[in-house]
DNA sequence: CTGAAAGCGCTAACAG
DNA sequence: CTGTTAGCGCTTTCAG
C-alpha cells in the first residue's frame, strides 16, 4: 500500500493489481477513448494517423494498460470462457481429458472454467449457472456414468451450446465419445490372435454407455472370428477392484475356464490381477488379462497390463473443437474418436493358452 | 435454428440460451429495476413490501431470471473467480491439488479457472493476463520446478492476491507447501526402524525446493538416529524413471551396498524398482526402498510400494483458503501443511535387511 | 417504501 | 481522420 491513498482516488478498487483504464490512456495520449479503443484492438484498419497510433502505443505500453474483462464481456456478450463439467476431478481419465481440452481452448483463444457436478445438487444447476448467467460461452459436459442420457438431454436448452462427452443425446447437443467398440474390439482380437477361443468379458454395469458398447465391440470380434459369445462368460459387474475381483471368481468356477479375459476397465483389470494371484492363478500362463485402459493408473502393474488405450486427449481435444465450431455456426455435430484409433499396447499380461 | 430470427429481435445474442434482465423481470412485475435487484440479492433486510417482494419473485422465477455474470463482474469489480496455474496438468498430483482447490473454492463461492505455464512464453504473461485483465480475483499458483521463487517473486506485484505452492517468496507472495521434511523424515524413519543402517538417498536435482527438503528430512532423520548421512549414499538425479535407474546403478556400484534407498519421488521409484528387477536385486529381500509419494501413480506396482503419502488435497484446500483470507484482509502468509501428516503406508518394498 | 439516475470499462455507431 | 454518444446489465446512492 503506497503512502495516503484513502483520498478516494483509489476507492472501491480491489486489493489486487490497480487498474489502468482506457481513458486514462486516452487522457495520456491526448486523444478520445474511442481511438484508443480502436488502436489497441487493431480495429478495420489504420483509420488513424501513423502519429497518433504511436502516441496511444506508447501511452498504453507506459501505463501498462490491460482490458478490463468483464466490461469486455458484458458489451460482446461473450466472456471466451468455455466450461468443462466432470463428475469427478480424481477419475484419473480426467486428467488426459483436460489436458486435451486446454490444448485446444487455448489454442482457440479461450480459456477454461472448471466445474464439477455434485452428487447432492441437480446437475442442471451447474448447467444454468454456468451457462445461465453467460460465465462461459459453452460447456464439455461428461453426465455422471449411469444417469440416462435421455434424462439429461429433457434437462437441456436445445439452444445452449454443450457438447457431451462419453453419452450421446440426439438433436439435444452435440456428444464427442471415444471408439468403445473399438476398444472391447481391438482386446477381444488381441487375445482371439494370441489363439485363445474360450474369451470371457468382466464389463461394466449395463446402464453405463461405455459399458455398453465395449461389450458389442467384445462381441463383433468374437463373431468375426467365427467364435460364439457364450452368455456365461460374461459378467456385468461394475468398473471397481472389487467387482474385477468378483467377476474372476465367478468366470474361473465355469467348467472349462475361460484362457483369456477382456476387462472393460483398468480399475477392474486390477483388482481381477491381484484376485488372480491371490487365488494361485498364474498370468498370462494360465490365463490372458487384456483391458480397456481408461487412464494410465497402472501402468506399473504385476504383470504389467496388456492394455488397449483409448484417446482421451483426443476426446478432449475434439470436444472443444466442436463447441467453438457450434458456437460459430450453430451446427450440431456427433462424434466418434476413430483417429486417432485405439491404441494396443502389448505388456506381460497376455500370452497364447498353454496348451 | 428456429424459423425466421433474423428480424432483429435476438441481434446481437449469442447462440447460447435467452438472456432475460432485470429491467424485463421489473416490467413484468410492474416495479422498476431497482426494486427488483434489491429483492433478488435480499439486499439489507426487507425494505420491500411483502406483496411487491412477491410479485417480483414470482416474476422472476416465471422468467427464469438469472444474473449476468459480466454485468456483476463489471460493477463489483470482482469476478468470484479463482485462477489454478500450474506448469503441467498430467503431472498426477495435480489432480489431488485441483480437487482441493475444487472443493474450498466451492465452499466459498468461487469457481475456479484452469491456467497452464506455457514453456514458450513467460510465466509472467499468464499472471498477468489472468490478474491484469480481471479475470480472476487471486490465483493459486505452482511455479515451474527448477524456477527460481526469488526470479518469480521479482515478476511478481506484491499486491497481487497470490498463493505459492509448492516454493516460496516471503514477503511478495502468500505460500503453502506440503510437509516435505516431515515425508523425507518419515520414509527414512521407516527404514530405521526395520534396522537398516546404510540407507542410501535418491533425492532430486538440488534446484527443485521439494527436494531440498526432503532431503533435509532424511538427514535429520539419519542424525537423529545416530547415522551419518555419506555424502556417497546420495544421488541428486531428478525425478523421472530414467534418472530413477541411473540413481540405482549408481548406489548399487558402492562397497558395501547400502541396504535401503529413500526415493525422493515417485516415478523416480518406479524406475529404480524396474532397475532392480533389471539387475536381479531382490526387493525387498536384498533391498528395501520407500518413497516420498507425490502422486497415487504407483499404487499398483510391483512389490507394491512402501511410501510416504503427501497431502495434496489439504495444499489446494489450504491455498485456496489462505487466497480468499488474503482476498479480504490483505494479510500474507506462509504455510506448511503439517495436519495432516504425510502419510505412512507400509506395503511390501520394505523390510528389515537380510542379515 | 419505491423509483430515477449515474456509472463500472468498453465498443460501435454516428457526427464532425 | 477523430471525438461524442449511447448503451451492455447490474448495483447503489439519492430523491420522492
Amino acid at each position: 500500500m503506497s503512502a495516503d491513498d484513502e483520498a478516494g482516488a483509489d476507492r472501491g478498487r480491489t486489493s489486487a493489481t490497480a487498474a489502468v483504464t482506457l481513458s486514462e490512456v486516452a487522457a495520456k495520449a491526448g486523444v478520445s477513448v474511442s481511438a484508443v479503443s480502436k488502436v489497441l484492438r487493431g480495429t478495420t484498419a489504420i483509420r488513424v494517423s501513423p502519429e497518433t497510433r504511436q502516441r496511444i502505443l506508447t501511452a498504453a505500453e507506459e501505463l501498462r494498460y490491460r482490458p478490463n474483462f468483464a466490461a469486455r464481456a458484458l458489451q460482446a456478450a461473450r466472456t471466451q470462457v468455455l466450461g468443462l463439467v466432470v463428475p469427478d476431478l480424481t477419475n484419473a481419465l480426467f486428467t488426459e481429458l483436460m489436458h486435451g481440452v486446454e490444448d485446444a481452448a487455448a489454442a482457440h483463444g479461450y480459456t477454461v472454467l472448471l466445474g464439477r457436478l455434485d452428487t447432492d445438487r441437480p446437475q442442471t444447476e451447474v448447467i444454468a449457472r454456468l451457462l445461465g448467467e453467460g460465465r462461459v460461452d459453452g460447456l464439455v459436459l461428461q453426465a455422471t456414468d449411469g444417469v440416462d442420457p435421455a434424462a439429461l438431454a429433457q434437462l437441456l436448452d436445445p439452444r445452449a451450446a454443450v457438447v457431451l462427452i462419453n453419452s450421446v443425446a440426439p438433436g439435444r447437443a452435440s456428444s464427442v465419445t471415444v471408439d468403445d467398440v473399438g476398444g472391447g474390439r481391438t482386446a477381444t482380437e488381441h487375445l482371439i490372435g494370441l489363439g485363445h477361443t474360450r474369451i470371457a468379458l468382466a464389463g461394466g454395469l449395463p446402464t453405463s454407455y461405455t459399458a455398453q458398447r465395449r461389450r458389442r465391440g467384445h462381441q463383433e470380434a468374437m463373431r468375426a472370428a467365427g467364435l460364439d459369445p457364450r452368455a456365461d462368460h460374461e459378467t456385468a459387474l461394475g468398473y471397481t477392484a472389487e467387482q474385477g475381483r468378483q467377476a474372476l471368481r465367478q468366470l474361473m468356477a465355469l467348467d472349462p475356464r475361460p484362457t483369456g479375459i477382456v476387462v472393460a476397465n483398468v480399475n477392474a483389470a486390477i483388482g481381477l490381477l491381484a484376485e488372480a494371484r491371490a487365488l494361485g492363478i498364474d498370468v498370462p500362463r494360465e490365463l490372458s488379462v487384456a483391458t480397456v485402459l481408461d487412464s494410465w493408473t497402472a501402468e506399473n502393474t504385476w504383470p504389467p497390463l496388456t492394455a488397449v488405450k483409448m484417446q482421451f486427449y483426443a476426446m478432449g481435444h475434439t470436444a472443444v473443437v466442436s463447441l467453438v465450431h457450434r458456437l460459430g455456426s450453430g451446427a450440431m455435430t456427433d462424434e466418434v474418436i476413430l483417429d486417432p484409433a485405439p491404441e494396443l499396447v502389448v505388456r506381460e499380461s497376455t500370452a497364447p493358452p498353454s496348451s
